[in-house]
DNA sequence: TACAAAATAGCACGGTCGTTCTATTTAATG
DNA sequence: CATTAAATAGAACGACCGTGCTATTTTGTA
């Protein structure tokens, strides 16, 4: 199994797994490539549909070629699910914590998970299709899955938690009720966009998360002080 | 292709498809049966993975005894899309139909879906594993699920504008938007529920679901005359 | 440059798939 | 009961799948 990270702190680049410094050996830039291909292939077509004969045809190489690199059909998944993460972090986390804590943080979370979904829409998400695909088996390759999302709603949960300290949101609200509006959300814009090819699922989203979030939104933080006095330090 | 019906007039059932009175033929009743088999198999793999050998070991037919009744694997899937509307239909739709139009029949609906969805965390859904599978194919059995799914959504979004004319949802509530968020609710079940396995998903949609129609609920309607005499006749 | 190690190719295996063709059995009908 | 049609079975096909085994080629290094 392998452990996210999505922590602010000890960012540490998945890339550079290899000793310091030193470049890629040919085998290890060629996998990169083959997940690269794979990934592309699974999103579109699911992690089920994913075969060793079609990315190999795509990267023109041998089936055994390819193989060789993972060991199993299984390997390969695991690491294209792998590698969307690690995609998911560059460049809807990092970027979001950019933002600071609180209701802003929220907002630039969902901002750009949003631009992501908005491509999605053509590419697909191998965390929605693998959801169902993967939804009643077992084995490490949902464990996979299931631990990427659930490390990345996790960490949606954590913002709207902090958002909480910073008095932005009121105490009641509740970080899995919110998260959970919040999913439904993006899984509908698949839903309806993708899949019914339905207009105006973006915008829909994005009322629906503005109106929902307002409902926690505690007045008294409407006229904004400066955002750092408005953090709670909490240890 | 077929047509829906999903209208509270004219409700033939689908079943007496053969001539009036006279017994299903030996061939019509397996063929039922198949479907059965198959749409039980469906729910669980999904479309894709339905596999006519397979559904021939649960029925124990041979493969070909089972194909002759379909001529292809697309047909099968179309049949098993068939039936699971159909179904839809009587345990969702019908029975919430007996609810008087307006906000109660919006929360029938609801109240009905969700039953069904709690069954669905077990057994799964072919809308929802359909959606992930085809939202990029062509072909009749896409087709046919495209138009299943419009069908029921706009069923819903139906009973919305009809809360709006009876005066009992706001005239500015955007029946797209409602069903849009409805929609994702169930989708969020199913992904926490069914996928992660997340206790308390069916709670947070309903929650969700009362906070979010809330938001639309004309006050005035909120001592409530007699049902009838709410309704505003509209043509 | 020589040699070891890593990377890739080629081939074959057993399996499952949808489909076709032909034979056989079962059911409906006069 | 006989006859015809419908229903089912059986075997075989070509295609694709993941995987294992054995060359062969390429790469990194002393």
């Amino acid at each position: 199994m392998f452990v996210h990270a999505l922590t602010a702190k000890k960012v540490r680049a998945t890339v550079a797994a290899a000793p310091e410094g030193r470049a890629l050996q040919k085998g290890q830039q060629t996998k990169l490539a083959i997940v690269d291909a794979a990934l592309g292939l699974a999103t579109q077509i699911g992690l089920e549909g994913l075969s060793i004969g079609v990315v190999a045809e795509v990267m023109r190489m041998s089936k055994s070629g390819v193989f060789a690199h993972f060991g199993s059909r299984e390997e390969l998944q695991i690491s294209v699910i792998r590698e969307y993460f690690h995609r998911f972090e560059q460049e809807i986390f990092y970027p979001a914590m950019q933002a600071p804590r609180g209701l802003a943080r929220i907002r630039a979370l969902f901002a750009h998970w949003m631009k992501r979904v908005a491509i999605e829409i053509q590419s697909g998400c191998i965390f929605i299709s693998g959801s169902v695909e993967f939804d009643d088996r077992t084995g490490p390759v949902r464990d996979a899955l299931v631990s990427a999302v659930q490390t990345w709603l996790a960490a949606v949960r954590r913002a709207v938690s902090q958002a909480k300290e910073t008095g932005e949101l009121s105490l009641d609200a509740d970080e899995h009720q919110i998260v959970f509006e919040i999913h439904g959300l993006i899984l509908a814009i698949h839903f309806e966009a993708r899949f019914l090819k339905t207009p105006g699922a973006i915008e829909r989203a994005q009322l629906g998360f503005e109106r929902m979030l307002s409902r926690y939104v505690r007045p008294s933080s409407k006229a904004p002080k400066t955002r750092k006095s408005l953090k709670i330090v909490k240890d």
